[in-house]
DNA sequence: CGACTAAATTATTGATCACATATTGAGATC
DNA sequence: GATCTCAATATGTGATCAATAATTTAGTCG
């Protein structure tokens, strides 16, 4: 502190004073929702409001707002004095939400299934393609993007815009969690259970598309439950936000 | 703008000046979720930041955040402008809403059928005998309010915090296109279903107390759809924030 | 040397402000 | 008389600020 705060700064505009008008909100929201669902951000990391601002550039305003949508959508949880943290996950709420996302992921699928198209499964053999390179490469942040990519270009095929929004949030809940399960032995890094849910589509067969879904779901918990729920395994988060992606 | 918009106030802090720091978020949370519950705000309806502020006596910060979040959970959705009203719902929509209930309201119930106690069949038999009379009174407001308590009372009961805020999600998306399906003579005024769900939590028949849940779902389902889904009725919302209720 | 206390730092929260934009209304023109 | 234009109004967004509350750190006492 010293002298002042060196808040001494509303006359003066600077240079990126008036930058881009155009909806910072969807930056940070893009960021953060990126940034769960690959690794960036792991259980237990608190989000300081006005360090995220620094880190984006951008004032606290719309972090805050976007923090909040995320504290809605069971992404982030409050902690006593405000701040927002990565929840950690008990293994029993790791079982439940393995439970609710065979329900609803189930019924996604089932019913893209029933409304598949060829460009459907061209998309869908495409994604996996990457899926393998990344796996090919260890690479554990696109592995996770890009099985995110199959498993929602699937769903948004069901066209239910009722089920998006729930099983994003599923997925935002364990998201931060599954980073750390492809860091121990017993992940099976593969996508075998991908190839069978895509046969199934080819056969135009709903109910297999929906069990091949429900397996590939279940071993995905499995794994999850075995890194032992997010409580062992205690990473040292230094990487921090640095790690951008692409807008 | 004349002289002045009136807002000359800061240096007055009147009486309710630093009224409780104890988070206005709260009470504006509570507010917005009740109001779309019982039907205080019907679809279509836009909410303004400001007005909203000043009717509910606080600056549109907290009002702000709250009605993102309600965007966050489908409750509300934004305008090109960027202002949020409530979602007037499709019969598609409702349809998908209520398939979709019947998946995870079935769940919740018969996870809490499976635990559960004399003290819950009691308190809800308590909430069943307030919604009747609610019914006996013809009032809508308390009809809704009651009938909410009941099936969240019961899901409460599953332990499940993964299903709840999902539930919670659906009923903040058809709830105020409930108040408009009591407006209709089709609409069914018992509680019947209710009593059939009591009768296989005592039984101790979880089977039993889901298909009774399901049924008293889809027939709600159904009372929704024959409203014409919220198209076809536009009631003149002038009763606005106004009429509150208890804290 | 450890634990408790108190001060200082840092945090979010609620309020206000400035700006850009969308909406609305009135007026003039065709 | 209808439509187009432009101004006035209203609204959300991002930033800043004051105040409360929590956390941390340093200091002292046991």
């Amino acid at each position: 502190m010293a002298n002042a705060k060196t808040n001494k700064t509303p006359p003066a505009p600077e240079e990126k004073a008036t930058r881009g008008r155009a909806h910072v909100y969807n930056l940070v929201a893009r960021y953060m929702y990126r940034g769960l669902m690959v690794g960036a951000f792991l259980p237990g990391q608190v989000m300081s409001l006005r360090k995220l601002a620094a880190a984006l550039g951008t004032s606290p305003m719309p972090v805050r707002e976007v923090l909040s949508r995320l504290v809605a959508a069971n992404a982030l949880e409050e902690t006593k004095g405000g701040s927002v943290r990565v929840p950690r996950l008990t293994p029993e709420k790791i079982a439940d939400l393995f439970d609710v996302r065979e329900q609803l992921e189930g019924n996604a699928t089932e019913r893209a299934a029933k409304s598949c198209t060829k460009d459907l499964i061209t998309e869908l053999t495409a994604i996996n393609k990457s899926l393998l390179q990344a796996i090919e490469k260890r690479d554990i942040m696109n592995c996770l993007s890009q099985n995110q990519k199959f498993h929602f270009t699937l769903y948004e095929a069901s066209g239910s815009d009722v089920l998006m929004p729930l099983i994003e949030s599923l997925w935002l809940q364990f998201g931060p969690t599954m980073y750390m399960s492809f860091l121990v032995p017993s992940m099976p890094w593969d996508a075998s259970s991908h190839v069978k849910i895509i046969e199934a589509l080819k056969a135009e067969n709903p109910g297999a598309a929906k069990r091949a879904m429900l397996h590939d779901i279940r071993r995905t918990g499995q794994a999850l439950l075995n890194v032992g729920g997010g409580q062992s395994i205690e990473l040292p988060f230094t990487r921090g936000l640095e790690l951008l992606f692409d807008t």
